[in-house]
This record gives structure tokens, sequence and C-alpha cells, in this order.
RNA sequence: UGGCCUGUAGCUCAAUGAUUGGAGCAAGUGCCUUAUACGCACAAGGUUACCGGUUCGAGCCCGGUCAGGCCAACCA
């Protein structure tokens, strides 16, 4: 049965793809993709798992769309790539949300409603908008196995957790510490970042601001100060500023910067007049000083003096400084030594530190340093080892003390300060800012240089409307700085597209990396699987469902608890694991620490959650104990996501990878960019830009819209999105790529073609389809590298340089004539198979990053021909690129046959000479052997794409050709250096004689500046002049000039053709078809008789007419004009 | 505030340290067409964000500034 290649009545590239869809949907096109390569090695992509409870957008559909097309490539490579879609669901955002909706704060959960009605919302909201995800999913083509994802709230993806933290515990990799957090201690909580990052939550208050003087003691670091002192006063102090005099108290170092220039300044104290010799940054002098009263008026100074008198005693770097020690500057019992050495008998307080976090923007650049209040106070005091301070607690056992308590007032033991509230926290009517009374006290003791009212940006809490204190909280933390050095050497394993990614951005936060704080206060969440006594002096991990449900029957035992009521629906979310209670070594109850865990935790654990714990393998001891297929897929080839993942997924799939298996999680990393908005802006709700990616695919097609986000711009870049960018995608590529199409089958239909004969080898077929088909091998070759180098954008863009400019624009074009005229015969066939061959191959390059249309149209040209035994283009072999066929000759020839027309026509174009006309010749200068013999062999496609009767090569012989010469810099410049502007100017001298000589001998020999110099032909260029009295025009090395002369001859000719064109167009209007012959009446003309008569054949051949007559009269013939001669025709289809 | 990325025509993007910085889109004019989609040609459009440096030669390399973006922070 002859089936005909499947023709469209217009391109809809939605209609298109939602046939492909069902198609895909009833074969299961998706499944046999990955089943087809069940033999096959396996190339593993982690798929990071979007959150569900917001709407999908268009940002989404850049990096899925990246994410496919690598899959699809490798599995036509060859390779099975098996892809399990994943849904994260724990987290803040969504319980914001809840909240939200619900209208309630966190504080009310447990109170107004219950935990447990509270995470069964939660569990609602998550998937709220799986459905559209799924969706978008289908619509965009994202191939992704949705029916058995990874979901990280199930009781299987958190008990891996479990797991995989437990085995950090045993490794000493999981502990707790304190960590310096936003809190509010009018509310009694901590406060997220986000929750800090609230409308209104950064306020300009007015507060107490000091700078504190701390007394150096005199040692062997800090000599060289004392020692540039020359009067007997032999104190030196140490500036800092505090706008919270409340934290000097906790005071245990001061910071400086290493390079930072610090100078010692002889002047008076301001308040009680003594002199004195203080430590500054240089920058910060002017901040304190007048530069007037620089080294004057020390004698005469005299209290109630404005101006300080002030000189600089000497200068040195921080650096110089580190070390030094202070007196304490507020000593109580609560802060004494003992306090702090108790729990830490190293502990080296009271020193000067050095901290990159220094700046001398403000204060004095020195930075008091209290490590319970400030991050980074707490970082550089860790570094140092400068302690904290101890007390003893309730239960008569020694821990680690804060000065201020969590309700926000000063501890005993802190003389008259102790039991006051740092802040009017109580709202009381009387309250006397205890600020106010610190500094005073250290003005009193000439221990405070300047003290005044600051105003500055401070946060406050969202529902309290108090100032937040940065406060030591408990926290559970990861270390992964103990494996620092092996995560960054890890990481120069990775292959990031693009690099600086991973050496910049990843890299640098691999190298500052501080321990991952696990703990999260809140109640959505994977628990921390940690139980402990009241004491907290035994704890356990829990590492698996099967261990958990022993250590509860065991406790059932031993402490008759009821656990095993909650043991058969085990949830393993809160309220339900808070209420188990475990059994101590000692026989002591156990209760689970509150914490939830980070959700990056859970997302960063996928490769090995995806599939779950496998128990048999547990028992067994295995080091990775994941049910299969895991083993087959750790770690990832490749994954995708945007480049705002790098510390969040990137990261944590790192560090957990690194920590337990020593492995990178992933082989190669593909970030990519932000989409905005097409002006350059964020997209986001609040502007209203955000692009709808259901509307854009329904208008435009998910292939046009892949296209363009793949093509527009490397995909680590950020692209402007532009919907017309899509639509000059559709139009420009799709547009050819289906009018080729059309072209074909329109054709093939009417001869048959089916692809039944053998397949013509290249050596007998014209030279036009081996250049194609040289091109097309050159083009698989480009693809598959630029693919392999994960580089889309430039695959992409040869496709459609290809298609375009040689496809279309150049073969069929040229080769029209090939299909419509003449038998189905040898010449006939090759240009079929050419075509078809060309077609096919397009088809299966551009599948990956478009997979309908290529689908599409592959199906319809195998429905017929039957070369692939595949359903879906999806599931066939990538092309690989015959390098037999490649004939780098033929395609330069060709690209010359390209140039020389474009360049002839600019000419017509400037004579205003139309391309119907023909004329007579063309002349091109030849500059060498090789040149000639190029153009010869395309010298007839020159001719007929110009229309033009001959072309005359001019060469020395004959003496019309002038040649330049110029140095090629390039070469030459590596060569000669400095010498290149001499040679240019002796180049520019040359003769037509000198430039002949280096041709004919291939070198020459120069005086350049008194020295010998040797120019050979590859270090310079040479290039035609203009010919003179011709019209010319050049590119590059090519140079063509037009004979313009219009001779009666060419003119009758031109008529002729003209009379052609206008016939064709009747034809078509009036609805003719292709093969119809017709019958031509022309009424008669002077200007136009001769020419018709004389081209009768040539007219009647071309328009498919048996007869062309010329007649006096025609009343019911059509108005055409002729090269502006007015004449009526008639046109009859013969019966 | 820091780390990283980006800055080229009105717009989207090109340009191994090299001759005169190129395409497409948009706007204008003409041409070609048995594919009606494209294309070709002409003309126009540029202080390559700014300043300095290295180099015989810089859009490209180096330093700084400015602007935009992302991430992390906002601490004295």
């Amino acid at each position: 049965m002859a089936v005909n290649y499947r023709e469209f009545q217009k391109l809809n590239l939605p209609v298109i793809e939602q046939e492909m869809l069902a198609k895909w949907n009833e074969n299961q096109a998706f499944e046999k993709s990955v089943s087809l390569r069940n033999d096959a090695p396996s190339f593993v992509f982690y798929e990071g798992p979007p959150s569900a409870n917001g709407m999908p957008g268009i940002h989404h559909v850049i990096s899925r769309t990246l994410k496919d097309l690598v899959c699809r490539y490798k599995t036509m490579r060859g390779f099975q790539v098996s892809r399990k879609a994943g849904w994260d669901t724990h987290g803040l955002p969504i319980e914001l949300g809840v909240e939200k909706e619900l209208g309630i704060t966190k504080e009310d959960i447990g109170k107004k409603i219950s935990v447990e009605e509270y995470n069964r919302k939660c569990r609602e909201a998550v998937m709220r908008y799986k459905d559209k995800w799924d969706d978008i999913t289908k619509k965009m083509g994202y191939w992704v196995d949705l029916n058995e994802p990874y979901i990280t709230f199930e009781n299987n993806y958190i008990e891996t957790l479990w797991y995989l933290l437990s085995k950090m515990y045993e490794k000493g990799l999981l502990y707790e510490s304190v960590s310096i957090q936003p809190y509010s201690p009018a509310a009694g909580t901590g406060l997220s970042s986000h929750e800090l990052n609230q409308p209104g939550c950064y306020r300009n208050v007015k507060d107490t601001s000091a700078v504190a003087m701390f007394k150096a003691v005199k040692d062997e670091k800090s000599a060289f100060l004392f020692d540039a002192i020359k009067d007997q006063n032999k104190e030196v102090f140490f500036m800092a500023w505090t706008t919270t005099p409340w934290t000097l108290p906790s005071n245990l170092g001061l910071t400086v910067g290493g390079r930072i220039n610090y100078v010692l300044v002889q002047t008076f104290n301001p308040y009680t007049h003594l002199p004195v010799n203080v430590v500054l940054a240089k920058d910060l002098l002017g901040k304190y000083f007048k530069p007037e009263a620089e080294n004057t008026g020390f004698e005469e100074y005299k209290e109630g003096d404005k101006v300080l008198p002030w000189r600089i005693l000497t200068e040195f770097k921080g650096a110089q400084i580190e070390g030094c020690q202070y007196e304490q500057l507020l000593p109580y019992e609560a802060n004494s030594m003992e306090s702090i050495t108790a729990l830490n008998p190293d502990a080296k307080p009271f020193r000067v530190l050095i901290g990159d976090f220094v700046t001398t923007e403000d204060g004095t650049g020195i930075v008091h340093t209290a490590p319970d209040f400030g991050a980074d106070d707490f970082r550089v005091g860790s570094k140092y080892n400068i302690g904290g301070f101890s007390g003893i607690n309730k239960y008569g056992k020694l821990e680690k003390l804060v000065l201020v308590d969590r309700t926000g007032k000063f501890v005993e033991g802190l003389g008259e300060f102790s039991n006051r509230y740092v802040k009017n926290y109580k709202d009381e009517k009387d309250y006397v800012d205890v600020n106010v009374d610190i500094s005073v006290k250290l003005k009193k003791e000439n221990r405070a240089f300047k003290v005044e009212k600051y105003e500055h940006n401070y946060p406050h809490c969202w529902r309290t409307d108090k100032p937040v204190l940065y406060y030591p909280l408990d926290a559970w933390f990861i270390k992964t700085t103990a494996l620092k050095d092996r995560l960054v050497a890890l990481n120069k394993t990775i292959n990031w597209k693009p690099k600086s990614t991973g050496e910049g951005r990843f890299g640098n936060w691999l190298e500052n990396m501080v321990d991952w704080n696990l703990s999260r206060s809140r109640f959505w969440g994977t628990a921390l699987p940690v139980w402990k006594t009241e004491d907290g002096a035994e704890e356990k991990c829990i590492g698996s469902v099967p261990q958990l449900k022993e250590e509860a029957a065991k406790a059932d035992k031993a402490l008759g608890t009821n656990n095993a009521r909650l043991m058969n629906d085990l949830d393993l979310h809160k309220p339900y694991v808070d209420e188990i209670v475990l059994v101590s070594e000692s026989g002591k109850p156990m209760k689970r620490v509150p914490d939830l865990i980070d959700v990056w935790f859970d997302s960063g654990a996928m490769p090995y959650a995806q599939w779950g714990l496998d128990h048999e393998k547990l028992k067994a001891g295995d080091p990775m104990p994941f049910k299969e297929p895991f083993s087959k897929n750790f770690p990832a080839s490749f994954i995708a996501e945007g480049v705002d993942q790098t510390r969040g997924w990137f990261y944590t799939l790192h560090a957990i990878a690194g920590l337990l298996f020593d492995s990178v999680a992933y082989q190669t990393c593909v970030s990519n960019g932000l989409v905005l908005d097409k002006t350059g802006n964020k997209m986001s709700k609040r502007l209203g830009n955000v692009v709808d990616p259901f509307k854009t695919i329904e208008q435009y097609g998910a292939d046009a819209t892949r296209w363009y986000l793949i093509t527009n711009a490397s995909p680590w870049e950020n692209m402007k999105f532009d919907l017309e960018g899509i639509k000059e995608v559709q139009r420009k590529f799709f547009g050819t790529l289906y009018n080729t199409y059309q072209f074909f089958a329109l054709y093939a239909n009417v001869d048959g073609f089916a692809f039944k004969e053998a397949y013509i080898p290249l050596e007998q077929r014209p030279e036009i389809d081996r250049w194609i088909l040289s091109s097309l091998n050159t083009l698989v070759k480009k693809v598959t590298e630029y693919m392999d180098d994960y580089e889309p954008t430039q695959a992409g863009r040869v496709i459609e340089e290809f298609m375009d400019e040689h496809l279309s624009n150049w073969y069929v074009r040229l080769c029209r004539r090939r299909f419509w005229k003449g038998e189905y015969e040898h010449d006939k066939i090759c240009a079929y198979q050419t075509l078809y061959e060309c077609l096919e191959t397009v088809l299966k390059l551009m599948a990956p990053i478009s997979p309908f249309f290529s689908d599409a149209l592959f199906q319809n040209l195998n429905a017929v021909t039957g070369r692939h035994k595949v359903e879906s283009i999806h599931h066939a072999d990538f092309p690989v690129s015959n390098p037999a066929a490649v004939d780098a000759s033929l395609e330069e020839r060709m690209q010359l046959a390209q140039d020389s027309s474009s360049l002839v026509l600019s000419l017509r174009k400037r004579v205003n000479i139309k391309v119907r006309q023909p004329l007579q010749k063309v002349l091109i200068p030849v500059l060498n052997k090789h040149m000639k013999n190029q153009i010869e062999l395309v010298e007839d496609l020159i001719k007929s794409e110009v229309n033009v009767k001959e072309i005359e090569y001019l060469t020395e012989d004959n003496g019309f050709i002038k040649k330049k010469i110029k140095p090629n810099y390039t070469v030459l410049g590596k060569k000669l250096g400095g010498k290149m502007k001499a040679v240019a100017a002796a180049l520019a001298e040359f003769t037509q004689e000198d430039i002949a000589k280096l041709e004919k001998d291939g070198t020459i020999s120069l005086q350049i500046d008194n020295e010998p110099l040797i120019l050979q032909t590859n270090e310079v260029e040479i290039t035609s002049e203009d010919i003179p009295g011709w019209m010319v025009a050049n590119k590059d090395a090519l140079t063509v000039a037009l004979d313009v002369t219009v001779s009666p001859e060419l003119v009758s000719e031109g008529n002729a053709r003209e009379l052609v064109n206008r016939i064709q167009k009747i034809r078509k209007d009036s609805g003719f078809e292709l093969t119809d012959r017709i019958l031509v009446k022309v009424t008669e003309h002077q200007e136009l008789n001769q020419s018709i008569a004389q081209f009768n054949n040539y007219i009647c051949a071309e328009i498919l007419a048996d007869k062309l007559e010329l007649v006096p009269e025609l009343p019911d013939g059509t108005e055409i004009e002729v090269n502006d001669i007015p004449i009526k025709v008639f046109v009859t289809k013969k019966a």
C-alpha cells in the first residue's frame, strides 16, 4: 500500500504537540525510552525536588528544559536514563502559608490548634498545586517518572534521613552546640531570618552608644606601644565602640583588622580630662580629633576645653597587636576569671584578635567582642578560644551561663546591674536605661571616651515591636568543617557549567565553610532522631524504624510506658515522635529533643532517600544499605538547577555525600541563571511581570518555547524573557523546517518516493548533494561535541544555521527544479534521498531540545519509509558523523559560490537591475590556481543563481588584476612583536613585482631596522584590488565585477522570463494543480512580439503550456505588465 | 557589607589579544519565489558602562569606579 507523507494545513505547533502527547501517552513512549535501554550503561540523573505549594513559573521551564534535553540526548546516545520525580514537602514556606491561611501565628500552634491538626493542614497544603505541576511537566515535554516520585514527608524517606543522621552521629559529626540567633526576649522565641526580613522589622532607632577604653597590659607583645610613650603617663587604652553597652560586661575580646592601620594617640579623656594614650584606626581619627589640634596645646589644656590636643605616637598594622592583653572592663562575680575557666581551663580571654569582618566605616576600627551576642564575635571568639561564662544551674550542675537571661535581663552577680532589663521589654513606665548607667559608670572610671545617642537601623521583633537580641541558643550542627579539605578536593573533580560557579561561588563557599546548623524550632519537618535524658547526661540517636520499635518496646518494658500504641500506625512527624519515650542505659526515661532539621537536609539526602532503606542490607552491615537500584544510581552523572541553589541543594548534596561516603554526589553540575522579564527585572508577583508558562505553551507551543529558552542565551546567563523572541523562533526556525518538510512531502507524494531504492553512493550523486551531505555530517559532529560539553545553546545555534542558510535557502532553493522537473530517475532519486536524509538527521539532532515537532515529522517520514524500527524519534539513536562524507574543499567552494552570488546580487541592486534580467558577464579576479579551480567547479551554480551568461577569470597572465598585500597580524605579531609597524609600512610599499616574487618563491627578504627579515606567504594576506572601470564588490579575498550593459538580446530574454513569472502567478491564482497543462493567449505588443517568438519554447516549458499564441485582441484577458509593457493574457486549463 | 555573575546598535545575542566590532529583530527601500514561510540586497544604527594600566596592538588581560542581578549577611 502506498502511504503518503502527511501534509499539514498550516503550522500549528500547539495542536501538533497535543497530538504527540496523546500518542506518547498511549504508546508509553517515555517508559519505553527507558526500558528499551535495559542492558545499556546508566547515565544517572537526579531531579531536584520542587515544592508543590506554589504555582510553577516560566523559570521552572528553563531548568527543566535543560534537564530534559540532556536526558533525552543521553538516551539517544545509548544510555539508560531513569528519572524519578520528587517533591520537597517540608519547611518554612509551607508552614507560613498554612499560618496565613488559618490566620494564626507560631505561638498559637499547640494552643489554638493542636500540632497534630496543624501538621495535617501542612500535609494537605504541600501538594496543593501538584496537579498543576504534573500538568506543566507533561505539557512542556519534561520526561520524568511522575508515577513513583519520592516524597520527603513519607516515613521511608524520613527513615533514610534518620539513618544518615545516625551515621553522622556515630562519626562524631553531629553535635549540639550554641549558635547566635536573632531572639526576641519579649516573645521568648528565636526568630528566623525570614521573620526578620518582614517589612518594618528594621527600624531607625536612637540608642546610647559608647566608646569604651580597654586598658592594655604591658607585656612583650605590647611593649612597643608603651615604648612609644615619652612622658611619664604609661597607660595605653584600646578604644572600642558599641551601640549596645549592655553587652560590655560580656566582653571577652577586642577584634582588629590585620591589614588595617592603627595609631597610638596621646591626648586627654574628655570626661575626666586625664592624659591618656589611646589606640584606634588611623582612618577614624577624624571622628574624634580635629586636624588643627594636632601636636599643639598640650600644656594649655584644661578642664572644660572643647578641643582635645592630640599627637600620633606611633603607627602599626592590626596584625602587630594580635594577642595583646587588656584588663577586663567591668569585672563582677558572674564574669570573673573563675566563671570563665570553670568549664574551659584553657580559655584565653581579654586579648586582641584578628577578624576579617572589621571595617573602618564606623566606630574606632576595634570591635568590642562579646561572643554570646554576635555571630561574628562568636566565630572569632571560638577561633581564639577566648572562652565564655559559667554558673550553677537549677540541677546544681555547672553549665554555660549567658549574662542576660531569656527574658532580657541581667543575671545575678553583676553588681548594680543585676536583674535589670537590658532594654525596656516589659513596658515599665519608670524604666531607667541600663545602657545609660553603664556609660555613666565608664565615664566616671576614665573608661569612656565618647558617649552619645546614635541613630542606626536595628531589627525588631515583628510581633512585639521590641528590639531583637542576638542570643546564643542551643542547636544541632553537622561538623562539615571537619572534612572541609576533603570537600574542597572532591569539588575540584566536578565538571561545573559554568566553571565560575564551581570555582568561584561554590569553591569560595567551601573555603569559608562553617558548621551546618541543622536545628529548626518549627513543627512540620523531619524530626531530629535524638533522645535525651532530662539532665542531658545520656542521649541516643536512632537510625531506623526497626531500631526505634525495638527501643520503644524496651522502654515499655523497663519504664511501663505505652509506646506500643504509637507503633502500628507509626508517623515519624510531630507530635507522635515526641510522645515516644525511650530508656537510657542507666534506666532513665529519655525524651526526643524538640528540634526539627533544616529542610535542605531532606533534599540533599535524596540520592539515598529516594530509594529508601534496605533493612536486609542494614542488618548485613552494608555501608550503603539503600534499596536498589541505588547502586546503579550513585553518584549522579548530571544535575542541573538554578544558580540560587549553589548554597542550597548543590551544597547539601555535596556535603552529605562527602561526609558520609567520601564521594561526590554529582559529576557534572549545570547551574542556570535567572529568568528576568523583558526589561531585565526579576519576575515577581508583586510587580505583576510573571509569565504564565501554561499560556505561553498553549499559545506558542512547548517546542518553540524550549528552543527559544535554550538558543537565546547560554543557560547560565540571566535571560531576559520576551514573548517576541518565541514568535521569532516559531516563524523563523520552525517555519523554515515546516516548509522544507512540506516541500519534500509535496513532491515525494507526487513521485511516490519512499526510500525504496538502494542508498545511492555519494560518488554517484551530484556535487550539490555531496555538498549538503558533507555539511550535514560536519553539523552532526559539531552538535555532538557541543552536547557532550553541555553547551546546548551552541548546538541549537548551529542547527539553526544549517537549517536556514544551507538546507532551506541554498540546497532546496537551488534544487527545486530537480524535484518537479523530469522523470523519476537517478538525479531525482538522488535529490529525494539527499533531502530526506538531511531532514531526518536534523530532526534527530533537534529532538532533545524540541521533542514534539521533531517526533511528529520523524514519524511522518518513517511511516512511509520505515527506515527505523522505532515508534518514536526518542527511541532512535543519535546520528553519528561519517567522516568519509565530509569534503572540506567542497564546503569551501560552495561558500565561494554563496559569497560570489551574494556579491553579484549586491551589484545588481546598486544599478537596479533585477535578477530576472539576464546579464552577460561576471569578472572574478583569481589570486591563484587553487581559487580558480574551486570557482570553476561551482561556476554553473553561480551563473544560474545570479542569471549571468559567463564568468571570466582575471589572472596575472591577462594583466587585469592588481594585488594588495598586508600583514597577517595574528601570525606575524607573535613572531615580530615590536617590529610589526615597520613591517606593515614596508608591505605598504610593495610593488606588483614584489608580490609576484613572494608568491612565486614563497618567501621574500626585507630590511627592517637594518636587520634582514624573511617573510613567508602564510605571514601575509594577499587580496585583489578593485578593477579600474568596473563595478566591483568584495568580501575578504573575493572580488567580483559585473558587466551591466544590457543588450537588446538580453532585454528580449528578460522580457520572456518576466512573462513566465506573471503567468506562473496567474496559474497559482487560478488554483491549478502543479501538473495541469495549460493553453495561453497573449495580446500582441510591438516590444514583446519578438521576445515571445524567440523564447516560445522556453516559456511553454516553464509554464507547462502546450501552446502560447499571440492574438490581436483579448476581451476577457487579464491585464498584466511585463517590464512596464501593458498586455492581456488569457490562460485556460487543458481539458 | 562580602562573594560571584553581567554590562557591546533601540531590542536579543556574536566576535582564538589582531586588519574596517558582526548577525537577527524592529523601522525604511528594492528584489527573488511552482515552498507564501523564508531569504537576498541597499541604507541607517556603536565613546564596546566609565577611568586607568599591561601590550607593537585591548570589547577581550589586569586594577579601580558605576549600574543591574544572584547568594550570604546586616555585626561593633
